[in-house]
Formats: structure tokens, sequence, C-alpha cells
DNA sequence: TTTTATGCAAAAGGTTTGCAACTAG
DNA sequence: CTAGTTGCAAACCTTTTGCATAAAA
């Protein structure tokens, strides 16, 4: 699972909690998917875990204070979160048909020229469209 | 005014009410800035307009299905709105300090590669940081 | 034991909706 | 006249918060 990160917030003197766990352990599954709130808290419950809509956002809320979790505002109703370090910096293409994310590693931040001076600490980019297979 | 606008409306069949006039006449106000639901609410009522917040987000969506507003979501509570006609294409630069807005041509779709044939219909791009006077 | 975290229920805030009354054309 | 619009109030949803209880360390 994730042992470095639970490591890493006990360090920080965060105490370990079946919740957190839990959490953490279904943002770290198969892969970097988006999930929102609402979906973590389902997921945690199938797994046979225990918590409270409350628990799941304070705990994205001190993840992504630590770096451990990012969040992605897409089109829809609520935000999505992934784990910020399980893979390089990317940006999100969404299937408006089928609903499919993909990702990429073009960032656009690189090309951004000299903008009177402006000085970026974070950006959002997002593609919608269609899917190759939804074309 | 926004003559163009309204008579792109009437052609459509939607009729021209005080109310929309006067969400379309703050839109066009001083340049293109971005506003909130909320705020065109309390500019059309300091213009001596009367309407209504449920009115305000029906045309707001209405006029975003005409393609003459564009929504921007920004990390902020609430979505922010502009007329989509009344500059060319661009995203903007969000001062984290002190809240000013500021815009750039520079588009990032022009750069992106082909991505495992996505069509892209799409996008959004805004930058967040300091500007010049508040680095 | 002490500090931090959780659960619950309620609040907050933006946005949407149902419906009766109104009005532009 | 009548189809489209508005106003109002209530509903909806996500997210946040206060507070008493629970549980890591």
């Amino acid at each position: 699972m994730s042992f470095e990160l639970i490591e890493k917030l006990r360090d920080k003197g965060y105490k370990i909690t079946r919740q957190r766990e839990s959490i953490l352990a279904v943002l770290s599954e198969e892969g970097h998917q988006l999930l929102s709130a609402r979906e973590i808290f389902k997921k945690v419950l199938k797994n046979g875990g225990c918590t409270n809509f409350s628990t799941v956002y304070r705990n994205l809320e001190l993840l992504m204070q630590e770096g451990i979790v990012r969040k992605v505002e897409l089109n829809r109703d609520a935000a999505c979160y992934e784990l910020s370090n399980c893979e390089e910096h990317h940006h999100h293409l969404v299937c408006t048909k089928c609903g499919n994310i993909q990702v990429t590693s073009y960032c656009p931040l690189d090309e951004l020229q000299d903008e009177d001076g402006f000085v970026p600490t974070e950006h959002h980019f997002e593609i919608y469209g269609y899917c190759k297979d939804c074309v």
C-alpha cells in the first residue's frame, strides 16, 4: 500500500487512524484515478472500512496541505482528488461522452511567456472533448 | 450598449425583458471583467434594474447556450461569467494576493500534440500566482 | 493522559427547480 | 392571446463547522 505516506504523516506528528489509512488506501488503488469525496467515502465503506463524510473532507484537506493529494475541479458537481506523488505532473483529458479520463504530461506552463511580471505558483489545465472511441 | 446581442436573441425567438437587458448591460460594462452571479445581481439592482437570483442564473444559462457568455471557474466559491464575444479567446492570470485578474492571449491548445486521437472541444486554463505588484 | 481525530447533526453557500403570476410580442 | 419569463420560496448538493465522544501515542 502506501507505507511511505503513512510514515510521512506519522513523522509530521499526525495520528494514523483506521479512517486515514482507509482513505489513503482507496486513493492508492488501481493507479491514480480521480475520485470525488463521495466516491472515496463509498469505496472506504465497500472495503469494509468505517468513516464519515466530514472525516473524508477533513483528511483530504490535510493531505492537500501536506502535498500528498491534489484537487482537480472538472466540469462536474463535485471536485475530484488524486495522489499527487503517484505520477509526475500531468493534466487531464475528459471525454464528455463516455466520461473516460486520460492523462497527458504536456504542461502549458512551460510555454508561457513572461506575462507582465506575473509569477505563477499554480495552474489548472483540463481539456474536454471526445476520446478516440467516441469521436 | 449591446444592440447586436439583443438582436441576436430576438432573432432566436427569445423575448427581450428588462431583466435580460439589464444583465447584458452589466456584462457589457467596463470591458469584460469577470463577474459572479451575485455580482451581476447586485450591479443590476445598483443600476436601478429589477431582477432576481433565479433570473440571473437562468439567463446566464441561456446566454451560455447561445454562446454569448462564457463561464470561468476560478479558485473561488462562485463561478464567474464574461461575455465571450467581447474579446478574442483568452485565459486568466489570477493574483492570489490582491485578487487582480489579468488576461493572456496565449492558449495551450495550439501546442497540444495529438493525444491518442482525443478531439478537444473545450478547455480550461487558469494561472494563479502573484502579479508584478505583489511579488 | 493528552492531544488529535472522528461522528453526528446542523449550517453555509452556490445553484436549481416547481409553480403561480406576469408580460413581451 | 399565449408562449416564454419572472419572482418567490423551497429544494438540492457539496463542503464546512461546532461540539461531545473516542482513540492514537
